[in-house]
DNA sequence: GCTTCATGTGATGACATATAACATTTAAGT
DNA sequence: ACTTAAATGTTATATGTCATCACATGAAGC
């Protein structure tokens, strides 16, 4: 049985190796997003959270940019099954409803992870299938099928439609240019 | 009359004093965000291109972030001349569609510039009164007025909604998400 | 047990932000 | 004109980051 120390409470580890420095420095990641944002996040801080040198972080992700796409997937994974969640029942107006109104909840709860899933750049051009695109395409995918169960033609163009309305609204709201989108998405509901 | 030469063409001054260095550096800034995006622009760069110590840029801006809020200012007070000239002639009805139109060309045309205004979180908090905070709100002033002029009750709150659907269809194209916001905003444009 | 591979360390180079002390003009007051 | 203050630019420096290198350590398979 290893002995891990966690290195936050201990300081300095009894071992090594440290048991699985990737999950702990995404876990770091995610909190320190979470609470100050992606664009002050450094790789070093990361590391020394985890009680490691700052190199060891490199074992692991290749840069900061591939640790950035790596909480961004996981962001997107999880903005994937709360969308799921909130449409798994009811007709399909009504899910779309749901969805609309867990969407913004993802997005008011997570400001700092929502804004580096999206406004970061970090999802790469057409050609490439990273694990983050992937993520990325799957969250739209509910969205996409009501759309496609209540107004079959053009479907794209009004998912688009609807993803852009709930976009901006997030991102208005995080960046403090508005300030209820909820009571903005309730004037648009009856789309 | 001053012999002012080019630093970027004779890579030394002529004159101890520069001219105008912080025109110079906003506008270098202006160019380099276009190409490069404001993520990878530093003030060293800056200062290199126009041909001055790293140093003097802070006798114009305090900080990096400074700088960011004064090009990001620039780029609403562009966009609000923009959106006027869209919104110059014809009823309210056509005018919010030209708006509209013209708010994704200037979208589509100044991706990184309108990404630096939006979503960098440099609007300051509610109580403030920065440049920037005037230039933004002056930015969404032609289109609320419009949408009070067709829709008077409720006109914030439409006037949300549509801001929200602009900004959002501009997000997702610039960063990649969608492609074509233009054919998106047509199904919209019947709001 | 021995080797091999993954993972962590320490040192380092290139670069950026920001500040401080000092230099040079320009401008203002008298 | 002379003096002085203010603005603006320079050099040097402290601190911090990213990223890479050679090297150390330990875990897993043979």
């Amino acid at each position: 049985m290893k002995q891990i120390v966690d290195a936050k409470t201990s300081g300095s580890r009894k071992t090594y190796h440290h048991g699985d420095l990737r999950k702990e420095l995404l876990d770091a990641a995610l909190m320190e997003i979470a609470t100050h944002g992606a664009q002050g996040l450094s790789m070093a801080s990361l590391a020394r959270r985890a009680g490691v040198a700052q190199s060891a972080s490199y074992r692991h992700f290749s840069n900061r940019e591939d640790l950035l796409a790596a909480v961004a997937t996981e962001g997107f994974v999880r903005f994937t099954e709360m969308l799921l969640e909130a449409a798994s029942n009811g007709d399909d107006v009504t899910a779309l409803k749901r969805m609309a109104i867990a969407y913004l909840a993802f997005g008011e709860k997570n400001v700092e992870l929502y804004r580096l899933m999206f406004a970061s750049g970090l999802v790469p051009g057409a050609g490439s299938d990273s694990a983050l695109k992937r993520a990325a395409t799957s969250s739209f995918q509910p969205l996409l099928e009501r759309v496609t169960a209540s107004n079959p033609e053009s479907s794209l163009i009004s998912a688009h439609v609807r993803w852009g309305q709930l976009h901006g609204l997030v991102m208005l709201k995080a960046d403090g240019f508005i300030h209820d989108p909820t009571e903005a998405l309730m004037g648009v509901l009856s789309f």
